[in-house]
DNA sequence: CCTCGATGCTTGAGAACTTCAAGCAATAGC
DNA sequence: GCTATTGCTTGAAGTTCTCAAGCATCGAGG
């Protein structure tokens, strides 16, 4: 008995639909809680980990710039985000996090209890190896900073 | 140095929301390049294990009942999916992938290049682990067949 | 049987999301 | 300085999404 590669890619694939399905559920259902839509969410999450150019977010997101746009209207016309000029090229405008954008997306973050319940099953180390193989999975570098602009 | 532990709850969260963008951007992308909206695509998708009733789309989807007739309209108007009744419960339609809805999606999987290459960085072993992991974070069940009506 | 509450699906209204084509401002390469 | 490119916004058209209502059916009690 191996034990190993009892697995093929396809049903890994279909695991990871379902598996990011479920987080995704989790977090539509506490972004909604905060009455924010999906994709309202989704941007301050990624506004998270600093401010970002339009066409930085749109790109993450994968969607049209021009949809950016009408998100961070709204987000901005509730005080949960900032545009500021950029101070080198004054065709961009950098998208900033305010105080109260940053308490709900943290409160958001908390409340997606399905999420952490599912992490709290594994051990220390069994996250470890999930972190580690999720990042060599899915980012192109090691998750360090990177400069810009 | 230990190696060990080096990761709490809050970064693995973070990487999950990085991961799941990229195959998620990976996803829409490929079903836009087959004329599908994401919403369509992720609804094929869950067609792939088989039929399922309208509600039961809603809960896994996560939205309202009522958002899923239109989704499934536009799905049969296309030809993608078919709508039976169930022969046990007459308020119930359950919806099944026509032969045409099968052969989209898979063309969809197979585009997802950017997933695929991630997965492929990882031994077969690594991809066992991540298996196992995945399963037991985000499912209740281990994922075997479970008897429907 | 038959009434009553719950469930499954659909419809319609209103808001948000999404893309595309166009346009303006500013940058970058020549 | 010219020209092509890039960043952002606007407007139009279609899709998604939720909520409130409504209809048909099921299920449980009387």
């Amino acid at each position: 008995m191996t034990g190993t590669s009892g697995v093929d890619s396809d049903q890994l694939m279909e695991l990871l639909s379902v598996s990011l399905g479920a987080y995704y559920g989790d977090f539509t259902v506490a972004a909604a809680s905060e009455n924010l839509t999906a994709s309202q969410g989704k941007t301050l999450n990624v506004l998270r980990r600093g401010p970002a150019a339009m066409r930085t977010l749109a790109t993450i997101l994968t969607c049209d710039a021009s949809n950016m746009t009408g998100i961070v209207d709204r987000l901005e016309k509730r005080g949960l985000v900032r545009r500021e000029p950029s101070p080198t090229d004054r065709r961009v405008k950098n998208v900033v996090l305010t105080a109260e954008g940053e308490r709900v997306i943290d409160v958001i973050r908390g409340k997606m209890h399905a999420t952490r319940a599912g992490l709290d099953r594994l051990s220390g180390e069994e996250r470890d190896t999930l972190y580690a193989l999720l990042e060599r999975a899915f980012t192109s570098r090691p998750a360090t900073l990177r400069p810009s602009a």
